[in-house]
RNA sequence: GCCGAUGUGGUGGAAUUGGUAGACACGCUGUCUUGAGGGGGCAGUGGCGCAAGCCGUGCCGGUUCGACUCCGGCCAUCGGCACCA
């Protein structure tokens, strides 16, 4: 062993080592329990950074943790390979996008093979390949014979720089999530997939991943679901127009409905702008208005009259009918029933237009002391509501006691009988019925890019659109070509485009468009498990690896990615493809790695050169630094300094060893001859590795284990014992340290398991195990507090009963001064932590 | 507005089931080693106090022998959604 720490050398060794002797390659063996451990794989944008460097190391500290526990762990790596980076840096050099996404590719595996990452290579994935996207094209060709894919006109959201279509999804304030351009709502024909179809099951799901997925994902989820169950009401035509739908989760407020309202885009809007020239630009202005999300959500309530009035369903008053800028037409029916009284927007909007108010709540009204202060008393003097009713309104307090007021026969009810009642109602006259609504809309992916997978579908002018036949599959997406500008070259290239109906024959034109790139991410953890299966899209191997059993992400995939993800699982499940309804057991999502208080990013010219961390401390330094500073999941300060220190901890810790071999070898620990002191040191390694253990195993605390084996380490240097049991205790702490660092410092173990004096490499070693008897205590120690507050200590035999430890914390004498001859009242004991003496 | 987190020394964080607050590190101070630089060793490091001791986990209250931890009510920061009827 040198005396000096040469990361360089040690890793190269490593390295050469897990290469020549394929390591990593996983193969399935059902006599032994499986471990699917998977890091969401990178897009290959050239280089690695530090935020890569953090969620592949803690996937691969957990990997390589299984491993030693005796699982067949299974760590693949692939390559999200398709997207927009590619175009743009094509577009710069006149070149095509797929030399300089497999040059990028080649440089990071190089980075990711020089940090030591325990990754099956030989299952390694780049969605670009046609081996790969061929069957999320068969896929889709058979989801279109399911129904589950239709193609439809539709306002879409339109990224101008991009020149693109986005999904909600990718919708971010108003702008695009990539570009930041502000979106334009266009009307193009685009393929949608049914995930609507599964809103109910993708929520449901989410129940049985509590513990293993974090709240707050599963929360965004819910949310993003927005499942609501309401009734439809149908408001009868009176001025010859046509009936108007709405949908409402209050319909016990039915009977304080004063209007109705509906979206600029609505079809009754635009008959009634027929005829209405001042409608007809109020509609304009209100679809060209800013669009950003969350301008519209304080925007000033607008609207008109669209002149024709609707029969409210129970009363058959008129209720007129406005076009109203706060209501949206992607939900519900694009139309409202609005009751001013208890909803504020219906107020807001009621109060600025002089429409009655008429309150049928007790205690729930809108208005609120605070919105009271806002809208002065004589607002309301044209509204219809007297005196007594006001005063009531303000008067009431208790909002835990609500009925139905106001409301002929439903008066008196709380609001969820009052619901029931309506719709019932509503029912038998055929005017309404209960409905389940979801925010979740079905998922477009069309792209009108060039660097993605091509969607299989044949435009034909008899037939309509035809999937291309299973036996012409792949669809090749052409790599040799010359992007001049945005917009996809696709479309202008006669070889592509050009194609017969598989229906008629007839000569047809070829859809050009491309997948959404999340369309391959939602399935390629599946893929990992049968990369080279060339006769289908996934086989046996997938029932073996699957589920994954720890996926380790960034929280901005909360919703896009692991939305879509467990969508396709169950889509392939459906198809017989694979077991189980949820792709992913366990979820980790790692924070993110800040530096100066802001996340890393060239723009404001703070990142850290991962390569340039490599070559000054090597992969071990940088992995154990990201791995101590903080919990997995939260996010961490890049410090240089700390860096440094991890860089110290491993050089004197190779020290440690260095000088520990050089006198010589050490004997086995003979259990009998051990002395207090050697039993007391002993115990502490064996409590260390059972802190480690729980804490790598179940917790997922990483820094917390690294922090006890320092804290082992620091007692091992204060425990200088040249006695040959002595050594013996100590050769078997600083194997048992060696061990306990493999996954997080691998190369550094690798070749201190090789100083040690094994034969076999440390990769294909035993996780330690807790020597039980090694954790007796025959004497311990007690806090002993007086009131609560810690006062003395207190050393006694581990067996001693009640009696004796009241007796020795009654008189010891540091608890003694605070007794003060007060009689004591009452004693509790903890077992093995405290006395608690109440005075 | 709704949902989800988080709030502890100069800093990152620890305290797992209600039981010793501040583990482990970074930084800082002193000191030793070295021709110097660097590196390393040792000691100290929540606040106030000479000390005994007192105070101390965002704020206010509660439960308890005992609260960073549980309950009620606020405040602040971060993240997500946001005119969702």
């Amino acid at each position: 062993m040198d005396e000096t720490y040469d990361p360089a050398r040690i890793e190269r060794d490593a390295q050469q080592y897990w290469e020549a002797n394929n390591s990593f390659h996983a193969t399935e063996d059902p006599d032994r329990e499986k471990f699917y451990c998977l890091s969401m794989f990178p897009y290959p944008s050239g280089n690695l950074h530090m935020g890569h460097v953090r969620n592949y190391t803690i996937g691969d500290v957990i990997a390589r943790y299984q491993r030693m526990l005796g699982k067949n762990v299974m760590q693949p790596m692939g390559w999200d390979a398709f997207g927009l980076p590619a175009e743009n840096a094509a577009i710069e050099r006149h070149a095509a996008p797929a030399p300089w996404t497999y040059q990028n590719i080649a440089h990071m595996r190089d980075q990711f093979k020089r940090l030591g990452f325990a990754f099956d290579w030989t299952r390694e994935i780049a969605t670009c390949r046609s081996e790969y996207y061929r069957w999320e094209q068969w896929l889709f060709t058979r989801l279109h014979k399911k129904g589950l894919v239709y193609r439809k006109t539709a306002v879409v959201n339109w990224d101008p720089v991009d020149q693109t279509v986005l999904a909600n999804e990718q919708v971010i304030d108003g702008k695009g999530w990539r570009s930041g351009a502000v979106v334009e709502h266009r009307e193009i024909p685009q393929w949608f997939l049914r995930i609507t179809d599964y809103a109910d099951e993708l929520l449901d799901g989410l129940k049985q991943l509590e513990l293993a997925w974090p709240d707050a994902v599963r929360a965004m989820q819910r949310n993003w679901i927005g499942r609501s169950e309401g009734v439809e009401i149908v408001f009868r035509d009176i001025d010859a127009g046509s009936d108007l739908k709405v949908y409402t989760t209050r319909a016990d407020t039915l009977m304080g409905a004063t209007y109705a309202a509906v979206a600029a885009e609505h079809p009754i809007a635009a008959e009634a702008a027929k005829t209405n020239q001042a409608l007809a630009e109020f509609i304009t202005q209100c679809k060209h208005g800013g669009m950003a999300e969350a301008e519209l959500a304080t925007m000033e309530k607008k609207g008109m009259p669209t002149g024709t009035h609707v029969r409210h369903p129970l009363t058959d008053e008129p209720l007129p009918v406005w076009v109203a800028n706060y209501v949206l037409m992607g939900y519900g029916e694009g139309a409202v029933m609005a009751v001013p009284a208890h909803d504020e927007r219906d107020f807001e909007f009621a109060h600025h237009h002089r429409l009655p108010i008429r309150q049928v709540l007790e205690n729930t009204a809108v208005l609120t002391s605070e919105l009271r202060k806002q809208h002065p008393r004589s607002a309301f003097e044209t509204c219809y509501f007297d005196e007594t009713e006001w005063q009531d309104w303000y008067a009431s307090k208790s909002p835990d006691e609500v009925q139905v007021v106001n409301s002929g026969r439903y008066s008196g009810m709380t609001p969820q009988q009052a619901v029931d009642a309506i719709a019932g109602d509503l029912a038998a006259k055929g005017l309404g019925s209960k409905r389940v609504h979801y925010r979740l809309r079905d998922w477009g992916v069309s792209r009108q890019r060039y660097w993605g997978c091509p969607i299989p579908m044949i435009l034909c002018e008899t037939c309509g659109p035809v999937p291309v036949p299973e036996q012409d599959l792949p669809v090749i997406l052409p790599e040799e070509v010359v992007l001049e500008g945005p917009g996809s070259p696709l479309a202008t290239l006669p070889a592509f485009y050009q194609a017969t109906c598989p229906g008629c024959g007839a000569d047809a034109r070829r859809e050009t468009d491309t997948f959404d790139t999340f369309f391959e991410s939602s399935w390629y953890y599946a893929r990992f498990t049968c990369p080279d299966q060339d006769q289908a899209m996934l086989d046996e191997r997938a029932h073996y690896w699957l589920p994954v059993d720890q996926y380790i992400g960034g929280i901005e995939h909360a919703i896009l990615h692991l939305l879509y993800a467990r969508f396709f699982h169950r889509l392939m499940r459906d198809e017989g493809l694979v077991q189980g309804d949820e792709p992913f057991a366990r979820l980790l999502t790692q924070g993110m790695v800040l530096k100066d208080g802001a996340k890393m990013s060239k723009s404001k010219g703070n990142t850290v050169d991962t390569q340039d961390m490599l070559d000054r401390y090597g992969a071990d330094t940088v992995r154990l630094f990201v791995m101590s500073d903080a919990p997995p999941d939260q996010t961490i300060e890049w410090m240089d300094t700390g860096v440094e220190g991890a860089h110290r901890f491993l050089k004197r810790l190779w020290r440690q060893l260095f000088t520990h071999l050089a006198k010589g070898d050490a004997g086995a620990v003979d259990h009998a001859a051990l002395t207090r002191d050697q039993k007391t040191f002993r115990r502490l390694l064996h409590e260390t590795i059972a802190k480690v253990t729980d804490d790598f195993g179940r917790r997922m605390t990483m820094n917390t284990a690294l922090a006890a084996i320092r804290e082992l380490l620091n007692a091992a240097q204060r425990f200088e014992d040249e006695r040959r049991q002595g050594q013996a205790v100590m050769r078997e702490t600083l194997e048992a340290v060696v061990l306990m660092l493999t996954p997080v410092v691998p190369h550094f173990a690798h070749a201190a398991w090789i100083a040690l004096g094994h034969e076999h490499p440390v990769i294909d070693a035993q996780w330690p195990v807790v020597d039980e008897s090694a954790l007796v205590r025959e004497e311990i120690e007690l806090v002993v507090q007086v009131n609560g507050k810690l006062r003395g200590r207190i050393a006694i035999a581990a067996d001693a009963d009640r009696e004796a430890i009241e007796a020795a914390a009654l008189s010891d004498a540091a608890v003694e001064r605070f007794l003060e001859q007060k009689p004591v009242r009452k004693i509790i004991i903890v077992p093995g932590k405290l006395v608690n003496l109440v005075v």
